[in-house]
DNA sequence: CCCCGGAGCGC
DNA sequence: AGGCGCTCCGGGG
């Protein structure tokens, strides 16, 4: 009870023991020979004791005598209070179980059933109270909810949490399937096997999670009843807390509110002193507050700076207030007893008592316990610092839990104007942290959230950064008497996404070595409603961009993933498990008014329909796919009627297959887009390419695309000269002289001499219409031998100058802004800084106040790749032209097509990829 | 296009 | 039956 152990040792010492009892089905005979199978195998493996009845009333009656006999003091099981309980009650009632038998699963003899069902089906419930009633004397531990309480999982069914949490894997045996195992005695066997393999699983999660070391410390701290605290109730485990803190102080507490009952408002939130002067009711706002509904916020929360987005490849620093809002109760002596009341319904003032207020000296108090306790653990080892553990963690658990019943609108003690001022004043520290950060100390604050700041150092040396973290530390805790700002870590390269998504290499410790872990907050990835295909491919890219590795080299990786996860998808080579989609009921599915349009719950409905009585009520997560008809040409209707349970589609004869469409645009698509939103070399149009989607569906999505699109309305009505002005012409060689020499725009050869039309080209115009005349090197003598440019040479000409350009600005060359600085680097990882305008932070940052910015950018790239194009682009040329000098140049045309058709489409190939994405290095093979 | 309900995160 | 802040999806008007 006081610390945790292993079942595995439980095991081994013998102490506890198990049983089965078994029964035939109705109607139904146990297989021939299972008596004599089930004693070879207790003699043969020691197989544990097994009880046969003869019907369901004597196997009923045969357990409520071992517990009683037992007189166990913990009832554990997963989903217990949900399914065991209310099965056993309901059939004992059935069966007609004498009261004196069925009473014994708990330790209160009782005459008559009470009401066992729920009054109503509320989220999360635990059993109706009913149900605890008949258990009263022994506790009930349900690792079902409790898990859901203490751990975060996208799924806590038993066999997962044995996956996750124990390591261990759970044969699941479906409700329907049970029946046929009663056909064989190895299939009985191996029935009972499972069976009594779900309760040492359920047991060992018990213990794994230190269950009942936790929540008797948790119920120690508040004083309410253990029965309660394994339950959840946090609301009620803080009430507990400020009853007894009040009651000591000889305070009079407030009523507790009697749930439905409107009336009662008018008495609840009352709160006297026994002081005279402190009698008036304090903070009773009824008659400006109406009955909240799940409407919106009541008063405003914590403050989320607004993120500096990109990919950080220096120390990042992570600053965080210690427990921020108890600090805060501390710091401005924020309680029920100092507040002044505000009439007006005005936010409150802080309080100028200078008599500490009943609620700070408590979080005092729980802060030096957990104080003690922790220093008590450093010198601490083996069971009694696990326990010591456990303890730090209630104490700090309780005291970070009071606030949120502060603002709980159904709480004893509901006090919005103090909950309100908590964050205020929460939101007032952040703020002037970040300017002292910002504008004292200099330094680049990128995000933050409620009571942390994240700081880019602009240092590659860790050393160094701490430095720079503690001055940070040292500057901020000045300023404050309780309240502390400590190094929460230290991010080696962290990708700011958006606010409240991002993540994050992290330096952690171990025995003075470091090693690195990657953190991951609010992302797609994390989040249970994403198919495990998208997550992972997903997660595979972030892998890549915290990589370190060159920009080439991830976004080529990430390409190519990609392309061969839509080749499997296609290939049937992705089992079903991985496009499992979950989504968790808030209600019953029945009471959803727009049920039609959400995919869970039209599979939930579909389940109870089909006889599953567990697994689709309010607080179930529902798995489901999303699928399509096979050989239908559209997907007509909404994702909800095609949404299927997985076993849905095992059973329908291949009807309905997966939607694999939808998973590469709606799933895998999004998941990757955004987390390559900041890497140059890919966006939402090149990467959707990769999947086999319609590309040019994704062509605006990018905001980079969007600042400098070149293809957009703007350029097309440019002059050429305005247009092109600054591209590099494209060179070509004599293979005679080995002199190289400009292409002329093909323009120049339609113009007249009396036009300037050519830009760069006015002081040669012989040779340009020379050239196009005669195909030949411009410095040769006429009719020299080799001095002939062929069609072949042009068009590889374009495509090597495109590659070389491409290939340029893959190398990511950065140049800083500053004149004074001039700084040149390569960008060796794929490095972008906050925001796009902002550009690159100089690393001489912070002597040098410059940004980087590439030398070259997507669009001068793609301007100088259609400049190419605009060279041969003779149709259009054709087109300016009046009919009289149109017929005059048509027959030259004739002749000049053969010569630059290939490097037309060469140029225009290239630039096309272009067009909506990026180009493939690939596909600049092009054949000549 | 905006707005809404629903979900699930972060703190 | 703890709070608010912030995306993101899908559907309807």
């Amino acid at each position: 009870i006081d610390g945790p152990m292993t079942a595995s040792e439980l095991r081994r010492s013998g102490i506890l023991s198990s049983f089965t009892i078994l029964r035939k089905l109705e109607g139904g005979i146990l297989p021939l020979g299972f008596m004599k199978k089930v004693d070879d195998k207790k003699i043969k493996d020691g197989m544990n004791a097994l009880i046969v009845e003869h019907s369901e009333r004597a196997l009923l009656n045969c357990l409520m005598n071992k517990l009683c006999k037992l007189d166990t003091d913990v009832l554990v099981g997963h989903n217990i209070s949900g399914f065991d309980l209310d099965v056993l009650l309901h059939r004992s009632q059935a069966c007609k179980v004498p009261s004196g038998v069925w009473s014994r699963i708990g330790r209160l003899k009782r005459s008559m059933m009470p009401k066992l069902t729920k009054g109503t089906t509320l989220y999360g419930s635990g059993a109706s109270p009913g149900i605890m009633s008949c258990i009263a004397g022994r506790l009930l531990c349900d690792t079902y909810l409790c898990s859901r309480d203490l751990l975060k999982e996208a799924s806590y069914s038993l066999t997962e949490l044995s996956r996750t949490q124990l390591n261990k894997n759970r044969e699941e045996i479906a409700p329907h399937d049970i029946p046929a195992k009663f056909q064989s005695s190895e299939s009985l066997l191996q029935l009972i096997d499972c069976g009594e393999t779900d309760a040492w699983l359920s047991l060992e999660l018990m213990f794994h999670l230190s269950i009942l070391p936790l929540t008797r410390q948790l119920t120690n701290i508040s004083g309410n009843l253990w029965g309660k605290t394994m339950q959840g109730a946090r609301a009620q485990r803080v009430e507990y807390l400020l009853l007894h803190a009040f009651h000591a102080k000889k305070y009079i507490v407030p009523d507790k509110s009697i749930g439905t009952s409107k009336s009662s408002i008018a008495t609840k939130k009352r709160l006297a002193s026994a002081d005279v002067e402190n009698r008036n009711d304090l903070h009773t706002d009824e008659h400006t507050e109406q009955v909240k509904s799940k409407k919106g916020p009541a008063y405003a929360g914590g403050l989320v700076l607004e993120p500096k987005k990109g990919l950080y490849d220096k120390f990042v620093l992570l600053l965080d207030f210690n427990s921020l809002y108890p600090s805060i109760i501390q710091e401005y002596n924020l309680c029920f007893t100092t507040i002044e009341r505000s009439l007006d319904g005005l936010p409150s003032c802080l309080p100028s008592s200078t008599i500490t207020g009943v609620l700070p000296e408590l979080l005092k108090n729980l802060v030096e316990r957990r104080k003690m306790v922790k220093s008590w653990l450093k010198t601490a080892s083996g069971l009694k610092a696990q326990q010591f553990d456990i303890q730090q963690q209630a104490l700090k658990l309780t005291a970070n839990s009071l606030y949120g019943c502060l603002g709980f609108t159904n709480s004893r003690f509901y006090a919005k104007p103090i909950a309100e001022l908590i964050t205020s004043q929460g939101r007032d520290i952040l703020q002037s942290t970040v300017d002292l950060v910002q504008n004292v100390l200099n330094l680049e604050v990128i995000y933050g959230d409620t009571d942390s700041i994240m700081i880019y150092s602009g240092l590659d040396d860790i050393t160094k950064a701490r430095i720079m973290a503690a001055k940070v530390i040292q500057e901020v805790n000045k300023k404050y008497r309780r309240l502390e700002i400590d190094l929460d870590g230290i991010y080696k390269r962290m990708l700011l996404l958006k606010k409240k998504k991002y993540a994050a290499v992290k330096v952690q410790f171990k025995d003075g070595k470091p090693y690195e872990v990657i953190e991951r907050k609010g992302l797609d990835i994390v989040r249970r409603d994403w198919s495990l295909l998208a997550k992972e491919s997903g997660e595979m890219c972030l892998c890549q961009i915290l990589s370190g590795g060159s920009c080439d080299d991830v976004v080529e990786t990430i390409h190519s993933y990609l392309m061969k996860v839509q080749q499997d998808m296609r290939n049937g080579e992705i089992e079903l498990e991985k496009y499992v989609i979950r989504k968790t009921l808030t209600k019953s599915p029945e009471e959803y008014p727009d049920g039609r349009n959400q995919a869970h719950v039209q599979v939930a409905l579909r389940m109870k329909q089909s006889g599953f009585s567990t697994g689709c009520s309010a607080g179930d997560t529902i798995s489901y796919v999303i699928c399509c008809v096979q050989g239908a040409i559209s997907n007509s209707g909404g994702i909800a009627e095609r949404a299927r349970h997985p076993d849905e589609l095992k059973t329908n004869n291949g009807n309905w297959i997966i939607d694999i469409e939808y998973y590469l645009s709606q799933q895998i698509h999004p998941v990757v887009s955004r987390l390559c939103a900041f890497i140059q070399g890919t966006d939402p149009a090149r990467l959707a390419d990769c999947l086999g989607l319609d590309a040019s569906k994704f062509q605006h999505k990018t905001f980079e695309s969007i600042s400098n699109d070149p293809s957009s309305v703007l350029a097309s009505v440019l002059d050429a000269d305005d247009r092109y002005h600054g591209c590099e012409p494209l060179r070509l060689t004599c293979q005679s002289c080995s002199s190289s020499f400009d292409c002329p725009p093909i323009l120049t050869f339609f113009s007249t001499s009396r036009d300037s039309t050519a830009m760069d080209f006015e002081n040669n115009k012989e040779t340009n219409n020379d050239f196009w005349r005669r195909f030949c090197c411009p410095r040769c003598p006429e009719d020299t031998e080799g001095s002939k440019i062929t069609s072949a040479m042009i068009a590889n000409q374009v495509k090597r100058q495109a590659e070389n350009l491409i290939s340029l600005y893959y190398k990511g060359i950065m140049i800083c802004d500053d004149e004074m600085c001039k700084h040149t680097t390569r960008s060796l990882n794929l490095c972008v800084l906050g925001d796009s305008e902002r550009g690159t932070v100089c690393p001489n940052y912070p002597q040098c106040n410059g940004h980087l910015r590439k030398q070259y950018t997507e669009a001068e790239v793609y301007k100088q790749l259609s400049y190419f194009c605009h060279i041969f682009d003779a149709k259009h040329c054709i087109e300016k032209l009046d009919s009289n000098r149109r017929v005059l140049f048509e027959k030259e045309l004739k002749r000049i097509y053969p010569m630059i058709n290939l490097a037309f489409a060469t140029a225009q190939k290239i630039r096309d990829r272009c067009s909506y994405g990026w180009v493939q290095l690939n596909d600049l093979s092009v054949s000549v």
